[in-house]
DNA sequence: CAGATTACAAACCGACTGTCGGTCTATGAA
DNA sequence: TTCATAGACCGACAGTCGGTTTGTAATCTG
């Protein structure tokens, strides 16, 4: 179980490459599974042999772009011991990497429709969420009780921050207000 | 133009109310046009001569929902002078609208979704994003170059907590967190 | 009254998702 | 070496859905 293994792992790295930029080009919904096979030169069953369906392939994708943009955040954090310092860094290396297209539409926009709010906070747990909090909270500048719902608005309140910078926003003004947002936040 | 005119806008309105518990039931995918058509007794064509599609059908769901949430917030509101006071009754107040699974499916999770960030954003400016620019920059805690990216990024914050909130969260400790965020972000 | 406009109806079309029976080939045991 | 098995892959097909088109009856307007 050696070159069969191998050749299904490339079809579906191949596939899942092709879906991630469709998806990020379109949108779920203007994505179809027929353009997918077309530039795969893959065949129905093949894809549905690998993929239980569209909305599976759409995890997928998400999934590896999540677990990359993690890596990368967590390459930007490396080395920096003061928690306060690490969360900017982290924070300021997000809004950096959220200017890529494939990660506005895929991470913030569509994932929460496609997959369904709960699962995807679940997914959210995993990656830039659970990092986050972890930062949050080693800076020990919010109240225990409010980590966890802090952690959150902050979250939420980066990725609109990035969402703007996205959309023709000013990058440096972002990344002031950003900064004085953060800021006010874990004064006490 | 009188009985015809009343026939099709009570026409609409018939759909409008079946349309928006069945995308907030099911989700914008989830939701055909059949069952809309089943549900409200209409043909084809009489759905089409009202509504130019789905999409323009959701649109109008989402604008009579957020002209509704505008409503009710104004009127938690007014008569409150005092700017930070009237910004945190009008947070407050959002958190308990948000409580409504129709406002959340429609208006926080399906919505950018499926009308695309910048519709959804030029939608909110006029409703919720509006008001609480306007009272975040009463309060005159927030330097004038920030006030647009810091009124952004605390409704995304609220958005979030009232998210966590209508999904099983406790609703008093989101309201205390949801106090001392705005108390941190406030302070100057 | 006559023509235009509007509300509504129903058949129809193209596109899409997902299923199903089947083929081919690598693999590992007899 | 032989052969049964399992995984990769194929392509036709069914069912659903969004949207179009053609037609009809009622109402409004001049």
């Amino acid at each position: 179980m050696n070159l069969k293994a191998e050749r299904g792992a490339a079809t579906r790295d191949r596939v899942l490459a092709i879906a991630t930029r469709l998806f990020a080009d379109r949108g779920y919904d203007d994505t179809s599974i027929e353009v997918v096979l077309q530039e795969s030169g893959l065949s129905r069953g093949a894809l549905y042999h690998h993929y239980a369906g569209k909305d599976a392939l759409f995890e997928a994708v998400l999934e590896a772009t999540e677990s990359a943009i993690g890596g990368k955040i967590l390459a930007a954090v490396r080395g920096i011991t003061d928690p306060a310092a690490a969360l900017r860094a982290g924070v300021l290396a997000w809004i950096s990497l959220a200017g890529d297209p494939v990660i506005q539409r895929i991470v913030l926009i569509d994932a929460p429709a496609v997959m369904g709010w709960e699962r995807w906070r679940a997914m959210e747990e995993r990656y830039s969420f659970g990092m986050l909090k972890a930062a949050l909270g080693a800076t020990g500048a919010v109240p225990a009780e409010f980590l966890d719902l802090h952690a959150h608005m902050l979250l939420a309140a980066v990725n609109e921050s990035a969402l703007m910078v996205a959309r023709g926003g000013d990058h440096t003004t972002a990344v002031a207000a950003v900064e004085e947002f953060l800021r006010r936040l874990l004064r006490h």
